[in-house]
DNA sequence: GCGACAG
DNA sequence: ATCTTGTCGC
């Protein structure tokens, strides 16, 4: 059996450098605490790309835990960095930020796709968007990007922890929202922590893999995609 | 030096 | 992320 891996083009080393060092500055300004308050809105933020140089970012606001939707925005624009793993943030915050400033409704809290402190340098898309917005995020992503874990459990509702193989740290947590199929990973992003962050994503999960914010923003990209051509 | 690598 | 057919399981 061969296994193959995308193939990444090498990324220029001297922006890397900057955007490691943004990085690291930011890094000073997340703040990991427990919510203020129980969240009455909650938003679903996702990005897609219905062509190479065309991004579209969706923003979905659900009444919690209801999980009614309440609004959905969208923003697109081209795309001017390229993928580089650990850089995600760079490519797809400003458009989300575009989007954002178009909600009517203030969220309390913002669910990303993709991890938040589950990073190289604890400054995931999630972390970053909530930090830009001052506003509590976490993020909940389909696939690792950096530390290990155990297999959780089969059941929905089984968590297992994301660590450091290096330090032990905690970095976010495995969590199974359907039986028997392939978990998420859930990290805090920026004024929440990680019990608060894993029980959002699991009280906003209803049978599917995906919790309802980021499934439904997931969703409605397709509709949008056909009102910008 | 050898792998790993969100969306 | 995106492309893309058949296939497996509830």
């Amino acid at each position: 059996m061969a296994y193959y891996r995308p193939y990444h083009p090498p990324a220029d080393p001297e922006l890397v450098r900057t955007l490691t060092q943004q990085q690291n500055e930011m890094r000073q300004r997340q703040r990991l605490e427990p919510l203020a308050h129980p969240p009455r809105l909650i938003a679903g933020l996702d990005s897609s790309f219905p062509t190479e140089d065309t991004i579209l970012s969706v923003i979905v606001v659900l009444r919690f835990p209801e999980l009614e939707l309440v609004e959905k925005v969208y923003s697109h624009g081209p795309v001017t960095m390229p993928y580089v793993p650990g850089f995600l943030s760079f490519r797809e915050a400003p458009n989300l930020v575009q989007a954002f400033a178009k909600l009517q409704h203030q969220p309390d809290v913002l669910m990303v796709d993709g991890h938040g402190y589950a990073h190289p340098r604890r400054m995931g898309i999630a972390a970053h968007i909530g930090i830009l917005l001052d506003k509590p995020s976490f993020g909940v992503a389909k696939q690792v990007l950096t530390g290990q874990h155990p297999e959780p459990e089969a059941e929905a509702g089984s968590t297992a922890p994301l660590t450091d193989k290096k330090t032990g740290e905690l970095l976010g947590e495995v969590l199974r929202t359907k039986n028997r199929v392939k978990p998420v990973f859930v990290s805090p992003g920026h004024r929440i922590d990680q019990d608060t962050a894993t029980a959002l994503a699991w009280h906003c999960t209803r049978g599917y893999k995906l919790p309802e914010p980021t499934r439904l923003a997931d969703h409605w990209a397709e509709q949008f995609k056909q009102e910008i051509r």
